[in-house]
DNA sequence: TCCATTTTGTTGAAATTTCAACATACTTTT
DNA sequence: AAAAGTATGTTGAAATTTCAACAAAATGGA
């Protein structure tokens, strides 16, 4: 487990705990890791909401797809990074999201009933980890937030310029790359994306941007 | 404070904890009681983000306007129902959303540094608000869920239907009363007014519900 | 009760999005 | 390096939404 320290350090989830304690509570939280190849599915929609998973490398999509194979993109989580939290703490039945693998990714996979229902009084470890769930639940909602910030615009136009300029304050520039690629953005966007990609031509041709692939600079 | 205590024995917040160590907590935690009356602000878009809202009597929307002045609609508290919680314990440091009265309500006020700062280690009911916040937090999660679920449909019709299902399901009924108005749900949805007007007479035309302002019936 | 105000429903025109189809560019595999 | 597959851009027609304006219904005060 040593060599996924560096990753492990940067989660929230372990935010504050000291390197010689971490070991032990791997162990006690029984935390496992798994491989997945590029386009494999973590989770399935439907499935219990158990496990609580931590990127350590490589990167996923989070999706939700309808009954009409309209798929919409919830986000894409990068090393460090926690998913399907939100579902094992409040201890939902099904998932209602799937999570792919977007590249060969090693994910840890920690059964959530190990954090909440034991030793939850005593062990000053356990407190810290549900304070910093707490902490990394809040940061989510507000993520959401933005999202709905975004995607209620009512214009293809609107929400993408809203999404980029967010995109840019993150960035603190200009300039920066965006994690999705045309459809992905399309989805996350919930837009088409023949028209997405039409309103960045246009956008292109006002001078209002330039872009390069997913590589955008708001002028 | 003693009052109030029916309607704090349901909130999220207080989860487990008895009537007994109540008084004391709400001492400990420097509560506040506020009146508001209809239509009148609790909190404004852009203030810092310091106090978590409990809805004691009455009730509050969650509103986001953008410099067009369209308004989204990110949900409605009842009593018993916390709010701004997660901008409170993400420590923003401003609200990105503006809460409104809808109709004469009292509102408990606390400061989070009281909840996430004060002797976290030792006290064992500020672990259990902890605990009680992360719980809140994940099904905060998971209602943003459901709603990106319901907008990232492409038509109003559809958007109209999910809705209408999910409280259908919510209420395990088929007749049920939703707590929007027309321009409330619209803002909800992400559409228009007129044209969610049309649908759903549209919708009763085909016999697919019955409906008469706020009560519907899925046939 | 009556008047004023607000909410809801309706409509047609304008604007926008979706859909389908295809061309081009880029990647990956063999 | 060629072939196959994937991603992106473009277009026009069809479908849908938005907008604006108004009528009808419901609500709230005086």
């Amino acid at each position: 487990m040593k060599k996924y320290f560096d990753v492990l350090r940067k989660c929230p989830l372990f935010a504050g705990i000291e390197d010689k304690n971490l070991l032990s509570m791997l162990g006690c939280l029984n935390a496992k890791v798994e491989f997945f190849d590029k386009k494999y599915t973590v989770f399935t929609e439907g499935s219990p909401a158990r496990l609580i998973g931590i990127v350590l490398s490589g990167s996923a999509k989070i999706v939700q797809v309808d009954y009409y194979g309209n798929r919409s993109i919830l986000g894409r989580v990068q090393p460090s990074e926690l998913f399907a939290e939100a579902f094992a703490c409040a201890e939902a039945t099904a998932l209602p999201v799937s999570v792919i693998a977007d590249e060969p990714s090693e994910i840890m996979l920690i059964d959530c009933r190990h954090i909440l229902h034991t030793c939850s009084n005593n062990c000053v470890f356990h407190q810290k980890m549900i304070f910093n769930l707490m902490k990394d639940l809040a940061v989510k909602t507000i993520t959401f937030h933005q999202r709905i910030q975004v995607t209620s615009k009512r214009t293809t136009r609107e929400k993408l310029l809203a999404y980029l300029n967010i995109q840019s304050k993150k960035a603190k520039s200009n300039s920066f790359t965006i994690p999705f690629d045309r459809q992905e953005l399309a989805d996350y966007l919930e837009v088409e994306r023949s028209g997405l990609s039409a309103e960045i031509s246009k956008l292109r041709r006002e001078g209002v941007l330039e872009s390069n692939k997913n590589k955008f600079r708001l002028l």
